[in-house]
DNA sequence: GTCATTTATCATGC
DNA sequence: GCATGATAAATGAC
């Protein structure tokens, strides 16, 4: 019936954001080939960890 | 390890401190009396976060969370909205 | 891609 | 014990 709702947050782990934050140090713009692993092993989807380097990129600029 | 340590570290600047009464004041003041869209532009925000003594961010911060929890229970917040519309038809007058 | 949001969650105040 | 401010996922405009 209704159009599919919002997607409900959720936390990531703290496996899942440790795996996340390194890979952001390499390089704060993930490869579309790299993303994909990296999703593929952290049981996220590519969508996810795109979103997830463009919301950290935009918390570093806050930070500073 | 270290990003661990430095990222909870950076996560105590979350420790909260509450608004002073005149902020919040003028903050509510301007949610009720544009109740029918809410969304303060930039100029605006800066003209409120300089009267309240509060940055920028915080006045968004004070306004995301006051429009969705002002959605999700507008029966709660029924007798704050009155006292605003009150107030500032009051000063309409003057 | 950035960036202002929405929403849920977190952490604290009282 | 909730109220409140800040942050973390998720969406959408541009």
């Amino acid at each position: 019936m209704h159009t599919r709702s919002r997607k409900k947050r959720k936390p990531y782990s703290k496996l899942q954001l440790a795996e996340l934050e390194g890979e952001f140090m390499v390089n704060e713009f993930i490869t579309r080939q790299r993303r994909r692993e990296l999703s593929d092993r952290l049981n996220l989807s590519d969508q996810q960890v795109k979103i997830w380097f463009q919301n950290r990129r935009m918390k570093k600029k806050r930070l500073l | 390890a270290v990003m661990i340590l430095r990222s909870r570290f950076l996560d105590a600047r979350r420790k909260r401190r509450n608004f002073n009464k005149q902020a919040t004041e003028i903050l509510n003041e301007y949610f009720y009396s544009h109740l029918s869209n809410p969304y303060p532009s930039e100029e605006a925000k800066e003209e409120l976060a300089k009267k309240c003594g509060i940055t920028v961010s915080q006045v968004s911060n004070w306004f995301g969370n006051k429009r969705i929890r002002y959605k999700k229970n507008i029966g709660k917040f029924q007798e704050e909205a009155n006292i605003y519309a009150a107030k500032t038809a009051v000063t309409a007058t003057n």
